[in-house]
RNA sequence: UGGACUAUGGUGUAAUGGUAGCACAACAGGUUUUGGUUCUGUUUGUCCAGGUUCGAAUCCUGGUAGUCCAA
């Protein structure tokens, strides 16, 4: 065995990402340790219904025995559903939307990845993400990945130092197209053509079934209630709050002759607001359960931009730090559909600052002219 | 049970005698390591029964249903 400064613990999903960065590292001489993370069976991965473990996991193995590289298989089945599946559930049940796979990566996913990489004595752990890191003033920080359809940062802002002292992304200065030429030129052709894992990993099809088949009585606990225009005005019947996401357009089984969107959930009273497409953007944003390096570079940095949802343009923004650590964001051009529970993720051009989740927007009015009267 | 008006796809509407159109909804697909957004495509209709006419959503008669007014 390798000292440790030399071994590298890959967490290997099977796909054609978690591939591309085994081999890489491997050429680049480092001694790679596989890990294989099975966290939620869903049918779809099982081809026959003898099979004993998902397809990813034979195909992980698969590819570790080909390359020689030691493999293990963590079986996280019930601390999945413990910690991700239950915030998952939780937040919707809280009339927000969750965000699972930035909860996944820090609290789950590279947390146990590290556990092993102390485990089989690596000193790193790497992942197949588009994106990459840099340090600067002793701190580590995330970078957008080269191949700006495939940037991955957006889910990484919850990462702690100690972690990412640790991490390696091999792929963060190549396109999506370059991995899998990579893969092909390697000898690993079926691979390179290979479908993409996309969508919630643990849900199937529709994340209301997943609702109803995990938390059975959300039927009795939430129920139909109104949909209500900005006035109050009820214009229908919705089938619970639980069922709908700010912003959502697809699904409402409400025809109103122009497309209605979702504009507020209130849990209380389980309405739904509906408006058109103007009435989702807004001005200011507040956000909380800050993570960042450095705070301070949030609120001073003269470029900072945000994102409120995976694969958009960062938004041109301000931040205000509240007295109760919680942040206001004032856009400086338009933002539409501010959904709570979803990741705000601060950049200062490529570099990702830190970032939160996007809090109820009820008390942005009262705040907002709060902090107006103080600069009078 | 007097009078008036209305009846078009799932919803709201257009077509005043000549191929039933639009918007929304729904469905399918594309995009996508969250939800949502967006894009492309598809399905579905003249309340019923007669009559006039070469031809009826459209005109006439009756029925049925609903709304309004008077009670």
């Amino acid at each position: 065995m390798k000292e440790r400064e030399k071994r590298v613990l890959v967490g290997m999903s099977g796909g054609i990402d978690s591939s591309a960065t085994c081999i890489m590292l491997q050429e680049k001489g480092y001694e790679v340790v596989g890990v294989t993370m099975r966290t939620w069976d869903i049918a779809s991965q099982f081809s026959t219904p003898e099979q004993e473990e998902p397809n990813f996991v034979l195909e992980a193995r698969e590819l570790a025995n080909r390359l020689d590289i030691e493999h293990h298989v963590a079986d996280v089945r019930e601390e999945f559903k413990q910690v991700i599946v239950k915030y998952f559930i939780d937040e919707y049940m809280r009339g927000r939307t969750p965000n699972p796979c930035v909860m996944c990566n820090p609290l789950f996913k590279e947390r146990i990845l590290c556990e092993w990489a102390d485990r089989t004595n690596c000193a790193y752990i790497a992942t197949g993400h588009y994106c990459r890191m840099e340090e600067r003033n002793g701190n580590r920080y995330i970078l957008t990945g080269d191949d700006s359809t495939k940037d991955q940062s957006y889910f990484l802002w919850k990462l702690p130092q100690e972690i990412l002292r640790r991490m390696m992304f091999p792929l963060g200065g190549m396109t999506k197209v370059e991995v899998r030429e990579y893969l092909a030129s390697k000898g690993f052709e079926a691979k390179a053509k290979g479908g993409e894992s996309m969508e919630i990993c643990f849900i199937d099809k529709d994340y209301r079934e997943f609702l109803k088949e995990h938390c059975p009585d959300i039927d009795e606990k939430i129920g139909p209630g109104w949909f209500v225009d900005s006035k109050g005005l009820k214009l229908g019947q919705h089938k619970g709050f639980a069922y709908y996401t700010i912003g959502q357009r697809k699904g409402l089984e409400i025809a109103l002759g122009k497309p209605a969107y979702v504009l507020k959930i209130n849990p209380v009273k389980n309405t739904v607001m509906l408006g058109d497409a103007e009435q989702l953007k807004t001005e200011y944003m507040l956000v909380e359960d800050i993570n960042a390096a450095d705070i301070n570079e949030i609120l001073t940095c003269p470029e900072l931009s945000v994102r409120i949802r995976y694969r958009s343009k960062p938004i041109p923004c301000t931040a205000t730090l509240l007295e109760d650590g919680r942040m206001m964001v004032h856009f400086s051009s338009e933002a539409s559909a501010i959904t709570p529970g979803q990741s705000a993720v601060f950049y200062d051009g490529n570099r990702v600052l830190g970032g939160g989740f996007i809090a109820f927007q009820n008390e942005v009015k009262k705040i907002v002219s709060g902090m107006q009267q103080q600069t009078l």
